[in-house]
DNA sequence: CACAATTAAATTGCGCACAACTAAATGGCG
DNA sequence: CGCCATTTAGTTGTGCGCAATTTAATTGTG
């Protein structure tokens, strides 16, 4: 009775919605995933996982940043990052200074070995982007809009704000 | 073409083609994250996670099913939903029993809470939806897009494990 | 100067994702 | 029939993501 059977190209029943509904979020949910195991394979040479090769990417761009900043950059707060940073320092590629002119910040700084590190991880993006079978233009596309969608959702997320309607 | 550089414009040096990679990874990732906050303050009112919704969403269209098939489903295997189905079994939304032809297999069944939950869910979709600020045709395109990337990245995922380079 | 408000990290707690492993039931094959 | 490989769930351990809280340093204001 409630069940869909959608009449033709019928005006979506409420069942309707909910399988769109399905394909949409599941099918990045699905995406995400599974970008994040071919990373997990060819990171597994470099022995960092794929939220901390994100990591090394902004340092290796931006050289030494404080925490914040790196939270920034990444959009993660210290909840996620100070255990991440710790299991990087562990690896020794980076060290956790505290600023001396702020003793809140912390810097993180790349070690000798973060820095050689970049040496191998060169050839990341190219066997990514193979796994894809996507060419530059497509990726360039797709990109643009995630970062269309992810700025829409921000904004959405504030305002859907629980005491703010 | 092992290096797919844009020589007619930008060289393309290895310090950008880790600054794009870390563009295309990280716009999936946020935007995947992204996502995820604008249904934990919708999903807030169910009372359910992301993930459980999903799982919801999947029962609701297939009726009961066992874990395994649920897994084929959502990609996702028991060591993720055996705790989820845990709890959702604990919010008493489902239940889980033994089949009785195979006992090693577990069936997920619907309570009648978890059928009733579907009429408050059928809102969920239009506020989503409404967040990405997309039409319908321009989600479809993209989510046509993420399959079509999935599939690639699962299917390169098998061809670059470990020993078969 | 004193004191409240703000800021930066870290910590705690919960849930998800996944690899690796265990336990139990089933099916096949000699 | 008896044994072994396979199948299905569950368990364990690690890491990520995020809300909420805590701690310490800094800033702003009277």
């Amino acid at each position: 009775m409630t069940t869909p059977a959608p009449t033709d190209q019928a005006p979506a029943s409420q069942g309707d919605w909910l399988r769109l509904d399905q394909q949409i979020c599941f099918s990045l949910h699905a995406a995400s995933r599974a970008f994040n195991g071919v990373y997990r394979v060819v990171l597994k040479d470099l022995g960092i996982t794929y939220p901390q090769y994100l990591v090394m990417l902004a340092l290796w761009e931006h050289g030494d940043l404080p925490v914040k900043k790196l939270g920034e950059h990444l959009r993660l707060d210290s909840g996620t990052l100070s255990p991440l940073l710790k299991r990087l320092e562990a690896a020794g590629l980076v060290r956790r200074e505290r600023s001396a002119r702020d003793e809140r910040s912390v810097e993180v700084r790349l070690t000798e070995q973060g820095v050689a590190l970049r040496e191998r991880a060169v050839q990341v993006p190219r066997r990514i982007t193979a796994s894809t079978g996507f060419d530059i233009e497509e990726i360039r596309e797709l990109r643009t809009r995630l970062d269309q969608l992810t700025s829409m959702l921000d904004a959405a997320a504030l305002t859907e704000t629980p005491g703010c309607e």
